[in-house]
DNA sequence: CGCAAATGCATGTTGTAACATATAAAGTTC
DNA sequence: GAACTTTATATGTTACAACATGCATTTGCG
């Protein structure tokens, strides 16, 4: 459906249309992500740490700063998710050695097999792009990357 | 800059980072809309409200519901965020007189006049895709829409 | 070394999104 | 017109994002 009669709104021009557009359709996708997730018990950002955490098993523990780094938001308070993922078992947590500030954060055994069970949120992501063809995935991520220059 | 490096993450596919990747740029384009409104004291969904009621004026006052229709996030709470609005003196509400479960809600002057004063925002809404082409903000309008079919 | 600045993380607070539920009025059915 | 359903809005609760601040440790520099 064409975002005009979506929202039922009106546009200054295509450029501000396109901005709603984007947020618009964001919104959605976001939202059944977050429906998938919510059947494993996650969040969206807790996933996300859980996947760089694998990502990133055979460099080592991984730091919170580290993890920061890697978030999609970088605002993310990446602290208490980890004390979330670590309350419920999926992460371990100890000092760093060479340095006291940091925490050397791992994923546990019981956050892999998560992460393993949870294969159908990578199939579903997946496809909800489905309605593009190859090429015009191509061209969206040319498109976004230009619009963040 | 392209999401590989800003995220610093590996892509399962192209369709994989096409997701993220417009997770990400929404998350960048949010946050520059949000400084500006802060500088006035809204947030997105109370400055989306008062356009609408604004856009709608001369068809008369909104409901709650002919709000929510009209928002972003159609899970919006417009009842608190139009009481939010309404504490600052920007629209008014009254019962309505056919339908008394109803509420008519309308921008005040006080309401109009912010809204003048934020032409600021929507000039620099406008500028957030200021790196694409005409022809490149219709071609990601036209792929937008067909992620949603 | 001694001290200031920077770094890494934790925590307190506030606002709001998400979800469920409540309440009241209007519509529907018989 | 009484009983039920639907609609419109409000409210209660929980979790989390955003922001500021605090605290401990490390680093850099005279």
């Amino acid at each position: 459906m064409k975002i005009e009669d979506e929202l039922k709104g009106r546009f200054r021009n295509e450029r501000h249309k396109a901005l709603i557009n984007l947020f618009f359709t964001e919104k959605q996708l976001t939202y059944s992500m977050m429906q998938l997730l919510k059947k494993h018990g996650l969040t969206e950002p807790q996933y996300n740490i859980l996947r760089v955490l694998r990502g990133f098993r055979s460099q080592g523990t991984s730091s919170i700063g580290f993890l920061k780094e890697r978030m999609l938001d970088r605002s993310s308070d990446v602290s208490r998710l980890v004390d979330k993922l670590y309350d419920k078992g999926l992460v371990d947590r100890k000092e760093n050695e060479t340095d006291r500030r940091q925490k050397d954060v791992e994923i546990t055994e019981k956050g892999l097999q998560l992460l393993t069970n949870m294969d159908d949120c990578e199939l579903k992501a997946d496809t909800l792009l489905q309605n593009l063809s190859d090429d015009e995935v191509n061209e969206l991520n040319r498109l976004l990357d230009k619009i963040r220059n």
